[in-house]
DNA sequence: TTGTACGCGTTATCAA
DNA sequence: TTGATAACGCGTACAA
């Protein structure tokens, strides 16, 4: 038993037969297409409006083989990068006349391949899309490359396959926040590292290990703790460095994102040292919240609607045709300088 | 000039011919339909894996008339209210095998316009849209409706055009924190209210006289000043309420939201009185710093995920035409209480 | 300037 | 169980 739909969309069909001409010269008119006499014109589009005429997008794509739509997958949705880069993105699409049809993995590869086969079958001229983590089976990617869907990275990126990214520069963000440390005269300095498995993780890591290096030190590998990426991961890893012998302590944190310097700032305040006096911390991401803890966090600033905006820009390009091979893109981050590092007033310093 | 576009796309029709049999079998298999031989059906689904098809929803859509697509339209992105929001939506969404168009109407009356013919012409079974302010002309919404695509308003609504609605109960829930504070015997409260003209602004406001009609006290309209939904303007209103006498001064204040509560906070600091111990204050909307300030903030939580998760089950509920008449669902707000009201220890009270 | 025939990829319908 | 035909709404190509 079918329900029954109205569905009162009008067709160019229809508005031919009310208007006694064919089929085409309404398309053509409507389309502003030339070869339509001016009063006909008038007549078809004062009679499209009266009527509330509105175009059939799915009949025009299956017509011209073009959507003039592309996808964007994201991991998270909640947390504040995707939504600034999306608006990035949207700008882009908007103002390129495209529509956008967001989908959201959850950090699920299964999902991930789910969002990514819908957006091939419904077609989308282009794909944007920040991995999930834990993705190790790159062959979709390729697969969709083939079948002619032009495919950009954003943030989180494959490489290797010929497929253009834009991210931020992790590994020089984090040298350069790591050597901030150091030019301040801290000479112990622990990381509290992500994920091993995430490319930003290890990126980030590779960029303090650089930066140590570069100062002639050496790198003290029981101060460079897994804490994910989320406070309690924080919390714990710095708890296990306060475990280590005082003498060990590090002078300074550099966290792989705020939240997990959140959770460092919270196990040093429990233990009763002082933040930057006692031991200095830095995180990654400019948080909403890092201007407003106690102390205010000094941090690494993720330019994020502008990583979406580029990201749409280098899509578009390859969607013309105006793009031979895979680009790489790095945004440079900001270093956002506030208390935590004790490097604000030169008298604070270690 | 046109570029060559691969689109190796294969179709029913290729599979078909490439195993000998008619595209109508092909289709049946593919969809889990009865009437294929059990052989044939083995046959078309290792082809069709083999081969990489991929069903060409485009076309699908336009011969059955449905696109298994609803469309969102917000206002605005970055706001965490509506990432949340959309969250909630997509894993209603996704449990029902439909998919997202996400489109943004940056505030705008003429891109909401835009997004929403859009939408319509894309043939979207189902839109859902929090729109944008300043607006007055509902036609459109009329227009969608009469024309067959479901249509339900969240967060903010639009009464008396028939269409479904699910948002906060804003009166309702600035009475229950009014009343929190009246409870705890404070008997002067001001408030901070937003623009008169934002619904939410008066909501709140009709919200908060009624709690305190309720407990036989009157409501002082000097302490009620317009602050904005910012925290500038929160600052300035608490500025201009500790102009007044001393004796004037409320014991407690409930601001239209929490970044005006933080401006609240910002002036009553400066002015060295203390929270809550000279003055208490609560906030509205849960932003994530409210738990970080110092004092951690009382203010009322918008379950932004429940919202978009019921206003999505509502939608499917009408695409499937168990909807008869215009529904009005209102989520319960939820009272999470901090130190900045005063009323987490007994004995902290007035 | 206008109109006709056909194809885009899929499924419903009805016949075999 | 299978297949041929038509239709979904539109635009291209070509003819009138």
């Amino acid at each position: 038993m079918r329900e029954k739909v109205p569905s009162n969309h009008i067709t160019v069909q229809q508005l031919a037969e009310k208007l006694g001409i064919s089929a085409m010269t309404v398309s053509r008119a409507l389309n502003n297409r030339p070869h339509v006499d001016l009063k006909t014109r008038k007549k078809v589009l004062e009679a499209a409006r009266r009527l509330g005429y509105s175009p059939d997008l799915i009949a025009k794509s299956l017509a011209l083989r073009k959507t003039y739509t592309i996808g964007v997958v994201v991991p998270e949705i909640t947390h504040s990068f995707f939504p600034e880069a999306i608006h990035g993105i949207e700008e882009v699409t908007y103002s390129q006349g495209y529509h956008l049809i967001l989908a959201h993995s959850a950090e699920s590869a299964e999902r991930e391949r789910d969002a990514i086969q819908t957006l091939e079958s419904k077609r989308v001229d282009g794909i944007l899309i920040s991995i999930a983590q834990n993705i190790s089976d790159f062959s979709l990617y390729k697969q969709i490359v083939r079948k002619g869907t032009s495919l950009v990275f954003f943030d989180r990126c494959v490489w290797g396959i010929g497929v253009s990214c834009v991210s931020i520069d992790d590994e020089k963000s984090a040298r350069q926040v790591t050597r901030h440390l150091l030019e301040h005269r801290y000479k112990r300095v622990a990381h509290l590292a992500g994920s091993p498995k995430l490319a930003i993780s290890k990126a980030r890591l590779r960029g303090f290990r650089k930066a140590i290096r570069e100062f002639g030190l050496s790198v003290d590998e029981g101060l460079i703790v897994e804490s994910g990426l989320h406070e309690p991961g924080g919390y714990e890893a710095m708890v296990k460095i306060l475990s280590l012998p005082t003498k060990r302590w590090p002078r300074a944190v550099v966290a792989v994102n705020d939240p997990a310097a959140f959770g460092a700032m919270r196990a040093l305040t429990e233990h009763g040292l002082r933040i930057p006096e006692d031991i200095a911390i830095v995180g990654f991401s400019d948080d909403i919240r890092a201007a407003i803890m106690t102390p205010p966090l000094t941090t690494v600033r993720q330019p994020a609607f502008e990583v979406g905006r580029k990201a749409a820009q280098r899509l578009f390009a390859h969607i013309r045709g105006q793009e031979k091979s895979a680009t790489r893109t790095e945004i440079q981050a900001e270093l956002v300088i506030r208390r935590s590092c004790g490097c604000l007033y030169p008298e604070q310093k270690a």
